[in-house]
DNA sequence: CTTTAAAGTTAGTTATAACTAACTTATAAT
DNA sequence: ATTATAAGTTAGTTATAACTAACTTTAAAG
């Protein structure tokens, strides 16, 4: 089974937390993306899974190779498309959030694109 | 009740199927977005009962101006998007398919800017 | 005019993904 | 050691939005 748009969201959130605090649990992805405990829960459940993460003796997250991929890509989306809207005029806040839905959204072929517009044109 | 992701595609649908044809029927909406008979025959009950569209004695689906500005807000977007993203080397139907998904998650500001910069420097 | 096909509806199901409430387990403070 | 707080789980609910199956209604063709 392939992995949704949420589950996206907390593998990144996992790698995101892990950059700068080492050791993550459940508890830091409810406070980041602002979701119930029970809710992160279940779906921490669903990654484990299916094998995007694993859960250690400490519960302590930790992304596997495939889940470490997913959440590479999307973290990339997210500065990527971040900062080009933040270069176009639109508000940093409002920037996180609009980057934060269209991340998942992009096929390769039209990220790729972007990316290749930003790096030679906009960055 | 605001309208959704969902609805919007279905108000543009309506709108861009209406362009080019009198008399749009939910027929026409079901092979435009290619979901079932049932699915569409219920959602159009909803856009209905919440004022985004009427439906006369001919079985005709029409409009009505916060359905239009909806759909006309979307429909913009959704030739902005898919344009640039032709321009930038994705292939059309490619493109078409991403500006659909991500037509629904801007935000006025962001969409606004997206716009400003096509005009000046893409378009 | 009757039969067939197209169009539309209704009922019930499914999947995703959030929620609250109530529970357990683990940690920290008195 | 007991108690209080923090962390995590489980069960059950909700909303969105698709689906199939079965039905009705409308329109067209013989």
């Amino acid at each position: 089974m392939a992995i949704l748009e949420s589950g996206e969201n907390y593998l990144e959130s996992i790698l995101k937390l892990s950059q700068t605090k080492d050791g993550v649990h459940a508890i830091d992805v409810v406070n980041d993306l602002n979701f119930s405990k029970a809710s992160v829960s279940t779906m921490l459940k669903k990654l484990k899974d299916e094998g995007y993460i694993t859960i250690d003796g400490e519960n302590h997250l930790h992304l596997s190779d495939k889940g470490l991929a997913i959440a590479e890509k999307i973290y990339e989306r997210h500065k990527v498309i971040t900062d080009i809207l933040i270069r176009l005029g639109v508000d940093p806040v409002t920037a996180e959030d609009d980057a934060c839905k269209v991340e998942h959204d992009l096929t390769e072929d039209s990220f790729a694109a972007i990316k290749k517009y930003y790096i030679e044109k906009i960055k």
